[in-house]
Parts: C-alpha cells; structure tokens; sequence
DNA sequence: ACATGAAAATGATCAGATCACTTGGTCATT
DNA sequence: AATGACCAAGTGATCTGATCATTTTCATGT
C-alpha cells in the first residue's frame, strides 16, 4: 500500500523545481545568497512567468528558497534538510500538545546523553549563550521572547550531539510548539526554575557525563509535561 | 537570532493559504476527498486565478493538496501533519546516511518500548502484515519491494506507540533512506536475519515486554549501523 | 448491456500589463 | 562631511483573459 509504484510522469513543474535547485547547487549557493530574478528564470527556461512562480512557490514551502518583495528570490535555510516541521500545520489540540511533549520527553533526553559525548564546541557557545539571553529576558519580563530562546537552547542542545538529523527532528518538534511554549511558560509560572533546569543540563553536558545529563533533561521535560497534563485537566 | 520578532506582515498568499487550509478543516474533508475547483476558489476568495494556484502550489509542496489535471484539487495526505520528510531532499551522502542511522538507533528503541506498553491494535496488525508480506518477497527475490515493507515495518512499529508525533518522525526519518536501504540490504546480504530480527520485536511488543523490545530494536539498528560503517571503509 | 464518442469540467500554461515594495543613488540641508 | 528627503530602476505580487491538455460524464448507437 506504500509503493510508490511505476512510471511517474514528470510534469513540466517538476523539472522546473528540481532544476532550478540543480541550478542553485550547481552555483555552490548557500543559504541567503541571491538566487535570479523571476523574469529571468523565465527566460532562461522558457517558459511564462506564472509557471515559474508556482514552481518557486513549491519551493519555498519548504524553505529551499526565500521571495522577498521588492527585492528578489534568494537560497532559504532549508536546502538539504531531510526533515523539518510542517509550515503549514495549525496550532495543535490539546491532546496534540501532550502527544508533542511525550514525543520530546522521549526523544531529546537520550540526545542530551549523546551531546555530553560529542561536546561540539560551537553549540556549547551557543547554549551559554542562550542561558544568558534568557537570564536577561526574566529580568526585563519579555516572555514572548524567553519562550523562544528556551526552545533555543534544546536546539542548541541538538546541534551539541553533532548529527545534523537528530537536531533537525528536535527542531523539528520544538518549532511547532513555539507558541504554546508561550502559554506554557506562563502557566508554568516558575521561570527561573526552568532557567536554573536548563543550566544543569549544561552543565551536565559541558563535563561530559552522558546519565546525568540523560537523566536531567528527562526530568525537565517530564516536568513540564506534568504541568501541562495538570493544567489540561484544572482549566 | 532565531526570533521571528515583531510584526507578521501576512501577505496575501499566506491568507490565501491557510483560509483554504482552514475551509478544508471546516468541510471536514479527509486525504482523498475531492476539495474544490481552482476557478471556484478564485471566485470565492475575490482572488485571480494565478494567486490561487501558487497558494495551491504551496500547500502541495508538503502534501496537504494534490492537483490532478482533468480532475480536481484534492485532500493530500499530510493535512494535520506535524513533522515531515522534506520532499525536495536529494539523496544523502555516505556521512549523512550514518547520521540519519545513529539517529534511528537512538530514536526507535525508546519508541518499540512505548509501543511494548500501548499496543495499538490496528498497528499491530499491520506490523504482522508487513511481516507475512516480507516473507513472501524473501521468497520470490523481490528487493526492491522487500526494502519498501522492511521499512513499512519500522513505521508500523512506531504506530503502536499510540503516539502520532512520534509516527511521524519515524516516517520522516525511514522515508528518506528509503532508497539507500535497497543497497543496504544487498550489502546485509542475509535477508532472512533481518527479518528473524523484525519478527522478534513483534514478539515483545505483542507480548508487551518493553525492554526486550527496546533492547531488540537497538541491536537491530545497531547490526545495520555496524554493517554499514564497514562496509563505507571497506567498499 | 456495451462500446463509442462528443461535450463539459477542470487543471496547465501562456502572454502582457499594472501595482507595490526594496534598494541604491542624487541632492539639498545642516 | 554627515544627514535626511526624494527619486528612479529593479523586482516581486497580482490581475485579466485566453488557449491547450486531460479527465470525467453522459447521451447515443449498436
């Protein structure tokens, strides 16, 4: 039932798609780099404007480029990925959230043991980092952006494992509840607890015992899932 | 640096995008059932022809519509998906198919000892199916669709966790070595092994036995891995 | 009943035009 | 010299309207 079976007839937007990103890989372009003009395209393809744009359309929906008005079409972040999250997807129900938590709490924690073995260096910058950010967005009580550099630093965490796949599907699973994050967070109450959470992990990481930090983002994540599963069911 | 920030300009496209996501969600409509004409839409949403189907475009990039000519747009089946397989993905290098394996070998196993515990009955099922139909294509030397239903089998698995989100990562992450996985059977060489393997992971998920089963998948993964990192010194 | 073929519905593509945004440079003011 | 207002070219966004290609439907004739 899963065979993708037979002939697949390409169509004409298909080799539009797959050559304009043979064109980009051709160039050695790299994400934020221009690509070409629309009308160019065209041009250079033969065909009308309308069918390149549908064609970059597809694209972009999955980030492997940008069109910015006014200004042009350029590479997105996306090119070569393998997974990523839905951009289309809407707020997820509550049973979803939950589901989405359990899914975390699952997979990041064995990641956090893998990252304390691998220690790559640049992401454990980065998550310094992140802890500072957010150290200094409790104190100014911007929690819209808190929310976000929290879900940063497990990204950062992710990245610290060293494979690429294991920080996309993290970032994959964090990206989607940015936004509840929002509202977990201030359910939640206890930012700095959180904080302090996220600093363990850290350094658990940073000095490379692989249980202890396993252990501890287990915990923080099976936390939060509580507050969550509580929260859900006192509304 | 990851902060979306600020204000969202929606453009006109991103309305258009997600009211029809929206009007699909209303309808009801299920992968498969037929949406509604390109012209339709233009006239509903007091829009041209072109914008609607670069709109469409969008949405079929990561399979939340089909366009098929002569017929209709229809319902894909990735509405309401969270995390998926980047459609445009190019084959991996040798690097990047370890990764994604060192990924699966740390995702799976905690995923089997979760479905130890639920046990979904249809995902059961169909994990017994794959198995029956796995053993027919040992038989009659099909490869190609061997690889297809030894990979059905891993998302089966995932089913059984009861867990959407984690099916979906799973998929994502077996999708896209789909192909690469022909080639590492014929290196594995012993067929037969592989699903002896498979098999006993049923086992200990109908039985319930969640750290066999856990313990099974890793060795499992971990057989594949090992096989192929020889193999990638050795070709 | 069945097969045939015309007609309708629908997506695919094209052509050309106009509007809106970004960017870079010019030039007057300070 | 630095600053800011303004203008013009480049470029994406959207529209209008038409034609071609494929699928589906259904009346028709055997």
């Amino acid at each position: 039932m899963s065979a993708t079976g037979g002939v697949v007839r390409r169509s004409l937007l298909d080799d539009l798609a797959t050559s304009m990103l043979a064109l980009i890989a051709e160039r050695k372009l790299a994400p934020g780099d221009q690509f070409e003009a629309v009308r160019s395209l065209a041009e250079r393809f033969k065909v009308a404007v309308p069918t390149v744009r549908e064609a970059l359309r597809r694209l972009e929906a999955t980030g492997a480029v940008e069109l910015r008005h006014g200004s042009g079409v350029y590479v997105g972040p996306n090119v070569g990925r393998l997974v990523l999250a839905n951009p289309l997807a809407l707020a997820p129900s509550p049973d979803r959230l939950v589901e989405l938590l359990q899914a975390r709490a699952l997979i990041e924690p064995p990641v956090a043991a893998l990252a304390a073995q691998t220690r790559a260096e640049v992401a454990l910058e980065q998550m310094a980092k992140d802890l500072d950010t957010a150290a200094e967005l409790i104190a100014s009580g911007d929690h819209a952006q808190l929310a976000e550099v929290n879900m940063d630093f497990h990204r950062s965490l992710a990245q610290a494992s060293g494979n690429a796949t294991l920080a996309e599907v993290v970032e994959s699973v964090t990206v989607v509840n940015a936004r509840e994050q929002l509202e977990i967070l201030h359910i939640h109450g206890d930012r700095q607890a959180d904080l302090d959470e996220h600093r363990a992990i850290y350094d658990a990481v940073r000095s490379g015992d692989a249980d202890l930090a396993e252990l501890l983002t287990r915990e923080h994540l099976d936390g939060v899932l509580a507050v969550i599963n509580e929260r859900l069911q006192h509304p």
